[in-house]
DNA sequence: CGTTAGTGGTTCATTAAATGAACCGCGTTA
DNA sequence: TAACGCGGTTCATTTAATGAACCACTAACG
C-alpha cells in the first residue's frame, strides 16, 4: 500500500556520504525488486527529483528538490513554521518557549513565544547572546552542535550568572557528555536566579545541532509532576523543528526523554 | 502508468502565486478523483514533501523539499551539473560555451567551456562584466531578466565596441522585444569583430531569468547552414540549465527557437 | 581463455494495489 | 430551509505494480 510512498521512500538514501548510489545498491538498500526500483526511479527522474550520470549510471538527487525547496521558502519561511509549532506546544505546557539559532559562531534567540497562562512567567531578551556554559539551550549546543564550541571552551572567559553557574571546563564537559546521552538538557537557575530551562537540539542536514528548542519554566512551576509532560514536549518539538529546517535527527537519539 | 509519478505531478501545482491549495481545488487542477488526490496527498505528506495546515485543511510545500535540496548541492554544486551539460553541447556543436550569471546587479561569466575541435575559437575573460547592450547574453537578459536591468538602461552610459555596438536606448529596446518573442538572442560582432554570440535565458524560480547561455562562435564558421544545430542545442541547453538550477521556464516561452 | 560474479536493464504472466462514483457530515451562502 | 461547496470515506471494479527469469555487458580471476 503506497507506492508512490515506496518511490520516494528511496530518496532516503542518498545522504552526504553516499550522495550516488547504483540500481542493484538502491534497490537492495530499499529491499525492492530491481525492476521496481528501476520503476520507481524512473518516476522520479521523469519529476527531476533524481538525476542518472550519463558515464557511471548511478542515480543522484535532481534539481528539482532545489525548485521544491524555493517554493517551501515561500510557502512558509521557517521561522513561521517554527512559530506555529511553538505556539502549539505552549498552550499544551502553558511555559514561555525560545528558538537559539547558531549563527556563524555565536548561539542568539530567534524566536520567543511567551505564555499567556500565567502572570509569572519567564521573559527572554531576544537579543541577547546566549552564553554556552549557563542556559541549557548553550549546553545543549555543546553537546549535539559542532565540534569547535567545545574545542574552544577553554580559551573563552566563561561568566559566572548566579552562584550556579558553571564555570570549570571539566565541570562543563561532562556535563555535556551526560546530555549527549540523555538528548536533553536542563539549567536550574544558572543562568537567572528562578528559571528551569529545558531545552533540546534541532539538527541540520548533517545531523549536527543548529539550534535549540527550550521551555523556560519558573521555579515555582518547575515541579517533579510537571517534567513528564514538558520533557515529552521538548521532545516532540526537537523532531519536529528539525523537520522544520529540512535537518534530520540522528539515529542514535533517544525515541523519548527521561527525568 | 506511473501512480508515483502522477502523485509527484500534483506539485507542480504550487507556486509562489498559489503556495497553499485545498482538497478539492488541487483534485481539480490536476484533474484527479478527489479519493485519489487525497491519498496521493497523503503519500507525500508522509514522507514531508507535502504539509496540511491544520487550521484551514489545505495543503503546502513540506520541509523534506529542504532535506532533499541540501542533498542535492552537496552531491552536484550547481556550477558542476552545468558544466556537464555544457560540456555535452560542445561536443555536439563544437564550440566554445559561456554560462553568464546575474550577481546582484551586474552580468557576470560563471562558466566557460571552450571547445577543442577547432584551433579558431572565441576565447572569453572570465573576470570581464558582461556589457548588456553589447553582448547576446547581455541583450537577453534585458529581454527575460528582472525589470531594473531595462529601467536603467538610459541612465547607464552605454561603451562602443565596434562599429556594430548598440548604444541608442531607443533601438535596444526595440531589440529586446523582438528577442523576448524569439527567446533567443544573436550578437554579430557588436561585442568583438569577427565573432557572433547566441544566447538564451536561464530561468529562476519565478520565471523571470537569473542569466544566459551563450555559444560563441567564429564568423568563418557563422554560416545559415550551422544555425539550426546551434539554436537547438541552445534551446536544450536553456531548459536544462534552467532545471538545473532550480528555475522554471515561463509556459509563454517558444518551444523551438526559429532564425 | 573460459568461468564467475557483478552490473544496468527488460519481459510478461500473476497479483495486488490504485481508482472513482456515490456517499457522509459539516459549514456557508441564498 | 435548501442548495452548494468543502474535506474526507467507502467498496466494487479495473488498472497498474510486481518480481522471477532473463539478456547483454564488464571486471576480476585462475
Amino acid at each position: 500500500m503506497g507506492t508512490a510512498l515506496n518511490a520516494l521512500k528511496m530518496l532516503e538514501y542518498f545522504s552526504s556520504s553516499q550522495p550516488e548510489i547504483g540500481l542493484s545498491h538502491i534497490a537492495r538498500l530499499a529491499g525492492l525488486n530491481k525492476a521496481t526500483a528501476l520503476r520507481h526511479l524512473r518516476a522520479l527522474e521523469e519529476f527531476g527529483l533524481i538525476e542518472q550520470n550519463p558515464q557511471t549510471k548511478s542515480y543522484a538527487i535532481g534539481p528539482a528538490a532545489l525548485r521544491l525547496a524555493a517554493l517551501r521558502e515561500i510557502a512558509k519561511p521557517g521561522l513561521d513554521g517554527a512559530r506555529q509549532k511553538m505556539q502549539a506546544a505552549m498552550h499544551e505546557v502553558g511555559e514561555s518557549l525560545h528558538l537559539t539559532l547558531l549563527e556563524k559562531d555565536t548561539l542568539q534567540t530567534a524566536l520567543v513565544v511567551e505564555t499567556t497562562q500565567h502572570s509569572v512567567r519567564v521573559s527572554l531578551d531576544p537579543s541577547e547572546i546566549i552564553p554556552v556554559n549557563a542556559t541549557a539551550s548553550g549546553l545543549c549546543m555543546l553537546s549535539f552542535g559542532p565540534a569547535f564550541l567545545l574545542e574552544r571552551l577553554e580559551s573563552d572567559t566563561l561568566t559566572r550568572f548566579t552562584d550556579a553557574t558553571m564555570t570549570d571546563p571539566k565541570i562543563i564537559r561532562d556535563r555535556v557528555a551526560q546530555i549527549g546521552q540523555a538528548g536533553w538538557a536542563n539549567s536550574n537557575g544558572s543562568f537567572e536566579d528562578g528559571v528551569f530551562g529545558y531545552a533540546a537540539p534541532i539538527f541540520g542536514i548533517d545531523q549536527i545541532a543548529i539550534g535549540t528548542i527550550a521551555i523556560a519554566v519558573p521555579e515555582i512551576r518547575a515541579t517533579s509532576a510537571r517534567q513528564p509532560l514538558i520533557l515529552t514536549s521538548l521532545h516532540t518539538l526537537s523532531k519536529e523543528l528539525t523537520a522544520n529546517f529540512g535537518g534530520q535527527t540522528p539515529e542514535t537519539f533517544p525515541t523519548e526523554f527521561h527525568p
